[in-house]
DNA sequence: CATGAATGAGACTTCATTCAT
DNA sequence: TATGAATGAAGTCTCATTCAT
């Protein structure tokens, strides 16, 4: 078991899945952009899913690392800053593996991993929204909703940065967030 | 040419799309759906890629028409909400559909009739946004950035309804709405 | 049986067989070049071999009618020509079938009709050297391989003749026996 | 890649294009001819056309090879009747590849490697005639003609001596030089 | 007589996986 | 460990033929 040779190959899978999609990613492509032989990726993985699932594995260990739970002691609106800026942050220091998350071009079933945790994070937003909302910080609303649709968004984003160059990530971040706390309005318009 | 076959061919497609994503969806799926026999689908269709394509034409068109342009001589809340429900509205109507155009498991280039809609969606909001700053309405903001965001939620919030029953298509539309416009601080938290 | 339908159909067959071949060649094809429908082929012919066989047929018949046997009363070489001379012209009245004939992209099975005809063929000109031979006209020599060699001759030289216009027939066809009757050595280089 | 493989697969291909026709060869034939699954067919070719060309690229070089140009400060007779002997032994040697060559029962197109040989050998032949008549040896004649009979003669006589067994090689090519250049008649004939 | 929608056997080709070296 | 030739299941597509109208 070469760690090296192991490495290798997943290098290469992030590459090809990237820019082919699951379905159109071959063995053939993987081993080819590896320098391995065939019957040398089977001593690794059992196959394509397998070294798929072991890629999305690796995503979610890290995205969970960065999302710290908000201290309601100090001012939120820095803190969830702070977390869309480090998970936008991790997918741009690996384009590939964030293409391959966020354009999921694959069966439902594989992503589940992702899935799941999106769920996950989903919940998470809307527990923050009922706590701010029973604070009173927070006024009333389908929490759940807008959870989710503060994880399309930012998922949207995110895609759409995958392309750009000298990305200001904490700009970003901000202009996000304040989108979601207080909406596009003027505030002196007086709605 | 019977229309009816090719009917039956294009609702089976539909179901089996939406059930396998396009890379798992096989002819013979289609073909055992529509009760045809193998040669038949390629007398309505040149191939797999050639039903998916029909499909989302269809698709597209009918959100293009549910979209209408905002009038700016009347407040553009309720006209935005009405745009917003019936793109859902029209989501729901079709979940099958909706759900082959939100997951989007297939080949990118395949989706580019659907991947295209969305960026003129996007276009189409930030321009509008743009408007908003001009007016005074909207305050400062890097505008495509939030229209990608809204997009971005849009398509998250639908991908979640359509596993719901019973949704009530207004309140929804009018929840993301507010989000969008006026974020989620409640009001007189003075910010 | 309209006779109308089944000449549209022979005559479309005849053009599309020459141009692709009989592998090449679609009921498709033919049915569109005669602007008729598929169902209306099989009133007609049995299929593809059937119209085939048609084909070949009136062509042996047209051919074993311009080949006249040799008078041995008379000059030989007029006559030989004059046979010549009307199987090329029969060649060049309808290119289409002589090109069926001589490129013979088919399955020799198919081709049985016609490869009797040159067999045949070859037969009566071995006889007719046999006869030369024993009346003293002829020199000795293996006379089948010469009738092959002479039917080989004259099939290439056809199908040579097929792409050019205006071809003097007679001219052609002297020069051909010319070469058969006395080589192409000057008689008075003395051998 | 198994040069063993690759051959058994080209031999399988010769016996059963021999037999069958190209259209009618199919992989499966030559698979099972082979006695190799029908993956390792397309690890060697593209498909069925180019194992066909394969086999007829070498054919060609094969003949290129045996042809000798003539020199003219000798008596042309007996090297025209080696170079003659010499393909009608080729042809002889491989039968399976001869019968393929000379039936030629395969699409026009696939076929030009061997078509443009012979198109160059009635060329070079038509020289030959050319210089002949030059030097006075050869009468005024239609040399490309002749030079394109000579080819069908030889093509024809060739195809007859493949269903022969013990052929006189250098005997069937006297005659049929001689054929050529005296023609059939009796000299003393005295014509 | 004519039509043309429907059929389905059968050919082609791909690609994940195995296994002897 | 590593190799890569070989495998064959499974999918795609074609086209001669039928049959109800």
């Amino acid at each position: 078991m070469s760690v090296q040779t192991k490495g290798k190959l997943l290098e290469a899978a992030k590459r090809v899945f990237s820019e082919r999609g699951y379905f159109n990613a071959h063995i053939s492509h993987i081993i080819d952009e590896a320098g391995v032989a065939r019957g040398t990726f089977y001593l690794y993985f059992k196959g394509k899913e397998d070294i798929f699932r072991e890629l999305l594995r690796g995503v979610v260990e890290e995205l969970r690392k960065r999302i710290k739970t908000i201290d309601p002691s100090h001012d939120p609106a820095p803190q969830i800053i702070g977390n869309v800026a480090s998970v936008i942050e991790f997918a741009l220091s690996d384009r590939e593996l964030a293409t391959i998350v966020l354009r999921r071009n694959c069966d439902p079933e594989l992503f589940g991993i992702i899935g799941d945790f999106f769920e996950e994070l989903i919940d998470l937003i809307k527990l923050s929204l009922d706590k701010g909302v029973a604070l009173g910080l927070v006024r009333e609303c389908d929490t759940e909703l807008l959870a989710r649709a503060v994880v399309g968004a930012l998922k949207e984003v995110i895609l759409g940065l995958l392309e750009r160059e000298d990305v200001d990530v904490v700009s970003v971040a901000t202009e996000l967030v304040e989108l979601g706390l207080g909406g596009v309005w003027k505030k002196e318009a007086g709605r």
